[in-house]
DNA sequence: ACGAGGTTACTAAGCGCTTGCTTACGATAC
DNA sequence: GTATCGTAAGCAAGCGCTTAGTAACCTCGT
């Protein structure tokens, strides 16, 4: 019963794989991250790993790979869910925020490790960052072309707000004080401080 | 002929090592360098690396001491400078932004590679970080209780701030659009409207 | 002035260990 | 009885670091 609307023993055990991945290189870096800790937190021998994914350097992929189309698709549609520039802004910050913190283990994977994939593993990654990059900043440029934002230099606070986010994946605990949601409200609203929001 | 004012030979060589380590640590991270690749850099054969360090780590934490020790002096000076909250929060994201672009190199290392030190370093280094994030916390406060900022909570906001100068590690480049001075005066700017300041 | 004796700065070679990954071989389910 | 899913064992390469040695220089008694 090798199924297509269920999940197969084999899927299974490769998103065991990738999870304890996700956590292994978080917590301590892909190159400080053995294939042998990966399969052990798997509950597998460090061998099957190799029955699942092609290297180590397969599994940071796909972990970034889905982490910036998250980001991509969530940015895209925050944009899109509204036409007044202030109110849009908002919706991004506020949601790129909530995933910042509430998938802190994976961002920090997603945004601190690119150096260690392959050339042409980085380069796709890299369209996918622009794209964000560029999608944010547009909305900002938009904002002050409509006259609702007051930014001195559009590109620079666009900057601003993606270090807000990213930088998320670095000290966001979720034992500490601010649950992602209080954070992403907060931000939203400093965020439309940044711009100069009317 | 061993000097007291000048710098003898062995320290010669031995900045140059860390020089060397900072470049190497920075491109590739701690653990994806070999103590053979800064060798080579600071154009030496591996061994010599142990004429001047104890081990890979000791570099590390000397990088990592310096920059922190530099950080906190510097925030620290900038918060004596002024009476005024508004004034002192300009100079302390104005340096701070400075610091953070023009040694993005050493910065990066600094902020990013502490998982790789050992415990006793990393708690030496926490504890340094630590008065980083409480100078500026207590300045955001300061200027909340003078009335003179306006921030819903002034402790996420002094997140915001640090987050906005210690992320420019990751993407700062000399070669790019923004000189570490405009990128200052432009985030100081930002750090006034984000506290509120009237 | 000079060379014996010590010090400094460095290297060639390699040791013991860990790494990512492969190969050859079961066990279990249908 | 044959796919499927997994493992035991181990290989070649590379790692941090040590050991044993050398060349160049400095010191100082004569």
């Amino acid at each position: 019963m090798t199924d297509t609307a269920e999940q197969s023993r084999a899927d299974a055990t490769r998103a065991r794989l990738l999870e304890a991945a996700v956590s292994a290189f978080a917590e301590r870096g892909f190159h400080a991250t053995t294939t042998r800790d990966i399969a052990a937190a798997a509950g597998l021998s460090p061998a099957a790993l190799y029955v699942h994914h092609k290297s180590k350097e397969e599994l940071l992929y796909l972990i970034s790979r889905s982490g910036h189309d998250q980001v991509l698709r969530l940015v895209q549609d925050a944009i899109a869910s509204s036409d007044d520039p202030a109110t849009a802004l908002r919706r991004v910050v506020h949601d790129f925020v909530v995933f910042h913190a509430r998938d802190h283990t994976s961002t920090r994977v997603v945004n601190y490790e690119l150096a260690a994939l392959r050339p042409e593993h980085l380069a796709e990654i890299r369209e996918l960052r622009h794209r964000i990059d560029q999608a944010i900043r547009q909305l900002v440029e938009a904002g002050v072309a409509a006259g609702v934002f007051d930014a001195p230099d559009p590109k620079v606070a666009a900057a601003a707000l993606l270090s807000l986010g990213i930088d998320l994946g670095r000290w966001y605990r979720h034992d500490g004080d601010w649950s992602p949601e209080y954070l992403a409200t907060h931000y939203a609203e400093m965020a439309l401080r940044v711009v100069g929001a009317r």
